[in-house]
DNA sequence: GCCATGGCTAGTA
DNA sequence: GCCATGGCTAGTA
C-alpha cells in the first residue's frame, strides 16, 4: 500500500478548498504533515495549478495577503472578488471571516 | 549526492 | 531558516 507523498496530499488538500473561501500555505502545510514546509505548498502551487486545475487563488499567506505582484495579484484578486471576497483598500482579506476551516467541513 | 527553487514564516535587533 | 522535489553531476560497474 503506498502512501501519498507530500506533495499529493497538498494538492488534494487544495482541491478541497470551497469557492469563497481562502487557505494559508502554512496550514496547508501543516494539515499535509509537516508545518514547517509551507514554501513547499508555494512550489507545488507554482509547479502544478495549471496542469492539475487548482484552485490556486484561494491560497494566500497568514497576513490575509496575496503573495503575487503585479498582474499576478491582479488576477488573483479579481478571481477571489468574483467569488465574493472582499479586500480592502491595502489588498488584505479577512481571515476571520474567509478562512477555509476544513474541520466543520468534514465532520 | 548536491543544488536551486519557491506565491513562506517565526521570531529577532 | 525551513524543506520536498526535480534535474544534473560525479564516480562506480
Amino acid at each position: 500500500m503506498q502512501q501519498k507523498t507530500f506533495t499529493e496530499r497538498v494538492i488534494d488538500i487544495i482541491r478541497e478548498i470551497p469557492p469563497g473561501k481562502v487557505a494559508t500555505y502554512g496550514g496547508i502545510a501543516e494539515r499535509a504533515g509537516n508545518p514547517r514546509a509551507a514554501r513547499q505548498v508555494a512550489r507545488v502551487l507554482h509547479s502544478s495549478s495549471r496542469k492539475r486545475g487548482l484552485p490556486w487563488h484561494r491560497v494566500i499567506n497568514k497576513q490575509g495577503r496575496i503573495a503575487l505582484k503585479d498582474q499576478g495579484y491582479e488576477r488573483q484578486k479579481a478571481l477571489l472578488e468574483a467569488e465574493g471576497i472582499y479586500l480592502d483598500l491595502k489588498g488584505n482579506v479577512d481571515l476571520e471571516e474567509y478562512l477555509w476551516n476544513p474541520i466543520g467541513g468534514l465532520i
